[in-house]
DNA sequence: CATCAGGGCCCTG
DNA sequence: CAGGGCCCTGAT
């Protein structure tokens, strides 16, 4: 690319105290996600970039406190050459949403923490995590746009490809990351380029997302409180359809209450976890996932697909293998 | 080599 | 409301 990096070297460090209690790796690492080059982290730090109200910033996420009494000390890197008056109560703001920091699990954890056999454990282990998103919406749907219809690694690769034609890259603290791109960016870029990126189809889908994302606000979705009406309105968007809803529902706007739509492979590892076989009807899947977990439901399957995705870190799990397709 | 399915969605009939 | 088409790639 010609596009030159941007090295950002001035950083305003400020403090958030998250809701306890709060899980720093559960909420800020997710291994069932798969990589992009705008993130990256370690045992207690997390880096990432961030394009906010047409700003590139770096952030920094530091651990500096404990499950119950959190603590994030976040360095947030900027441009001050360019941007000498950077909005950081905003930035806190945002990741305030985002990652769901003060959220109230309370009423989860007394219900689920002793009685459910099954969450039980779970939540023994990530005490504090939250369904959490990097992303806007925008970003998110450009994410669940390249899962569609493929395998997690022609994603990595179509993602990598959009990074590096479109996103910025940035230097801050000693890593190079890359930013996302506007929706206003690819407006701009005709679908026949799009194509070009090895994109397939979802050319089209991404063209047209960036032309509606144009009128799309997405703090007035945000104030929507009933689950159907906001899933109605994010159906709407050209390439969201049942899948993709669901994902965009609880990790982008924390709304936890509906599932209506079960993937084929996530079929098979519910009932492996669920039911203990290897195939359970979907409708049955449905019914027993909300009688056990009703308003909480979504909240409880990702407590129990993130613990199951830690586990495959640390060792092989055979049935679960054979359904991940890279 | 050719064929095919893969973490869906849109559109047509 | 069921089912074909969509792009590319790695697996067979």
């Amino acid at each position: 690319m010609i596009d030159s990096s941007l090295e950002l070297l001035d950083y305003q460090e400020i403090t958030i105290k998250p809701l306890p209690p709060f899980s720093f790796t559960g909420t800020f690492c997710k291994p069932s996600h798969f990589p992009t080059p705008d993130i990256n982290y370690g045992e207690k730090h997390y880096w990432q970039t961030l394009l906010f109200k047409d700003e590139f910033y770096g952030l920094k996420i530091i651990n500096s406190g404990t499950i119950y009494d959190p603590q994030l000390s976040v360095k947030v890197y900027f441009d001050s050459s360019k941007n000498t008056n950077p909005d950081f109560s905003s930035i806190i703001d945002e990741l305030s949403f985002r990652y769901d920091l003060f959220s109230d699990l309370s009423e989860f954890n007394e219900i689920f923490s002793d009685a459910d056999q099954i969450l039980s454990p779970v939540i023994d282990r990530w005490i504090g995590m939250r369904i959490s998103t990097p992303y806007s919406l925008y970003e998110f749907t450009v994410v669940t746009t390249v899962l569609q219809n493929t395998t997690v690694h022609r994603t990595v690769q179509m993602m990598n490809n959009l990074f590096n034609n479109y996103g910025k890259k940035i230097i801050f603290d000693g890593k190079e990351l890359f930013t996302f791109w506007s929706n206003e960016k690819i407006t701009t870029v005709s679908e026949e380029e799009l194509r070009s990126i090895k994109l397939g189809y979802r050319a089209k889908t991404l063209h047209r997302q960036a032309n509606e994302f144009q009128e799309i606000n997405e703090n007035n979705l945000r104030k929507i409180v009933d689950s159907n009406i906001l899933m109605t309105k994010l159906l709407e968007i050209y390439g969201i359809g049942p899948a993709t809803v669901q994902y965009i529902l609880s990790e982008v706007f924390h709304k936890y209450d509906l599932l209506t739509h079960i993937s084929p492979w996530e079929q098979k590892i519910y009932s492996q976890l669920i039911h203990n076989e290897k195939l359970t009807e979907k409708n049955k899947l449905i019914n027993e996932i909300d009688k056990r977990w009703g308003e909480w439901k979504m909240l409880a399957i990702h407590y129990i697909f993130e613990d199951l995705f830690w586990k495959r870190k640390e060792e092989k799990i055979e049935w679960l293998e054979d359904l991940i397709n890279y």
